[in-house]
RNA sequence: GCCCAGGUAGUGUAGUGGCCUAUCAUGUCGGCCUGUCACGCCGACGACUCGGAUUCGAAUUCCGACCUGGGCGCCA
């Protein structure tokens, strides 16, 4: 019976594995395999004069990367990787690989990002590259839990909607039949809809799709959306519920992925420290104008030298807080005694922002105002409107980038990295 | 959308007008090798994205196409 390679230790007598075959050392009468599988790599050994006829012929067979079935005795030798070496009394190539290989798995000789994702299958063999996708399976499995924990209800909301969510052109045009529909740039007015539904606390994680044509680290065309609604809180609160999850997050990783985390070479993650500074938006411009010495001014957007300004200065996970309504969406929700300012938020690791979110405007009349003040019409939005006149509760929100929090977590260089198949400017397949 | 950079064996690279029937590594194939762990040694195989132009001569210069990477705007 087929045990994991990770269970074979010193004093395991017998063994039978199902692995790759990640490296060959054939020294002439003996021969070393290195068989790996998810769970480890072991060390199989093959005196070519003890061996029979049949593990001989299999033998020339294994080619790198092929998928061989190995039976034997287990030795404990100190020398060997683990402690322990199989010498096999079966050796059979379940399916062979062909070579070359579109990439080198044992990595002696690096590969471009683009040569990896066109290989991917063969490029998440890596421990380095599995141990991502573990860890990103842990941390969205820990998201999950946390909100459950809470109280919020799970759902799903359709990515195929008939307009714009936040009146931009970046959206993707699909065929529906005969009418033109679009893939949803994000939940949020979904997730609003709930609100009024009396849902109180939702969350979804989900894609969500953007057209715009940028070609960077950390832009995607299709990610995965983080996003979470709660009905009767604030800004501060949800803020607060933002920051936790990210210590969690972290937390959890570090105890649940040390194997993982080692395979990556970055050991014990840093837990970031709740809660953290809040950076009123007029303080992030003068510093950012300080320090670039660009003449940013009240009213910009923070383009990208002054975030990483910005992020160099704090050195930490932070949010802007107390935006100029101008410059935020149009559910963001303005101070009653300053309307130029909303209570809208961004949390920012140095390196990026990872989630912006807001108290919303649940006020019908106050809503349709301020879709009108940024040029847009009301009468496109009636389907999401229509709840803000049947009693819609106060409530606020955010959407956290799953791929940028993987990305900042692991300090990965690329976004692409933290998706086994990233969909960007110029790519669809695989 | 704007701006830069780049396409050389399966992979990663060197090569800026003749020294290129193109470098090195890895790989693959063959040979030797019983303790390797980037095994070692010997030999072989395998590439200039495409089209046009300049030139006695182009991987190298120019033009166009195709493909790719990155930056910016904007954003998660």
């Amino acid at each position: 019976m087929r045990i994991p390679i990770r269970e074979v230790t010193p004093e395991t007598e017998t063994a039978e594995v199902l692995g790759w075959v990640h490296e060959v050392r054939d020294l002439g009468g003996l021969t070393f395999f290195l068989l790996r599988d998810r769970s480890g790599i072991l060390q199989v050994t093959v005196p070519k004069k003890k061996v029979g006829e049949q593990v001989l012929s299999a033998l020339r067979d294994a080619s790198r990367e092929s998928l061989v079935r190995v039976k034997g005795r287990v030795k404990a030798i100190g020398k060997a990787p683990g402690g322990r070496e199989l010498v096999p009394e079966e050796f059979e190539v379940v399916c062979r690989s062909e070579s070359p290989l579109p990439l080198d798995v044992v990595e002696k000789v690096p590969a471009e990002l683009d040569t990896r994702l066109d290989a991917r299958f063969l490029d998440a063999r890596r421990p380095r590259v599995a141990a991502v996708f573990q860890v990103r399976s842990v941390a969205l499995q820990t998201v999950s839990d946390f909100l459950y924990a809470r109280g919020f209800v799970n759902i799903s909301t359709p990515k195929i909607v008939a307009a714009a969510t936040e009146g931009g052109t970046e959206l993707f045009p699909i065929a529906y039949f005969e009418k033109e529909a679009f893939l949803n740039q994000s939940p949020q007015l979904y997730k609003q809809m709930m609100m009024g539904a009396g849902f109180e606390k939702v969350f979804e994680i989900g894609p969500i799709f953007r057209a715009e044509e940028h070609n960077t680290t950390k832009h995607l065309n299709e990610a995965t959306s983080i996003d979470v609604e709660v009905s009767f809180a604030d800004h501060h609160a949800v803020m607060e519920l933002l920051e936790e999850l990210i210590v969690t997050v972290y937390r959890d990783v570090n105890e649940r992925c040390s194997s993982a985390l080692e395979a990556l070479e970055i050991g014990a993650l840093p837990v970031p420290k709740a809660p953290f500074p809040r950076l009123p938006y007029s303080e992030a411009i003068r510093m950012a104008a300080e320090a670039t010495g660009d003449p940013i001014t009240y009213g910009d957007d923070i383009g990208t030298a002054a975030e990483k300004a910005i992020g160099e200065l704090m050195g930490e996970h932070y949010f802007v807080v107390d935006w100029p309504t101008e410059i935020k969406p149009y559910y963001a929700m303005p101070y009653e005694d300053n309307p130029t300012v909303c209570k809208a938020f961004d949390l920012m690791h140095p390196r990026m922002e990872l989630s912006s979110g807001a108290q919303r405007v649940h006020q019908h009349d106050l809503l349709v105002r301020q879709i009108q003040a940024k040029g847009l019409n009301p009468d496109n939005f009636e389907f999401y409107l229509e709840p803000f006149r049947y009693g819609m509760p106060p409530h606020a929100g955010w959407g956290l980038g799953a791929e940028r929090l993987i990305m900042t977590m692991l300090s990965l260089g690329n976004i692409r990295e933290a998706v086994l198949f990233p969909r960007d400017r110029h790519r669809l397949t695989p």
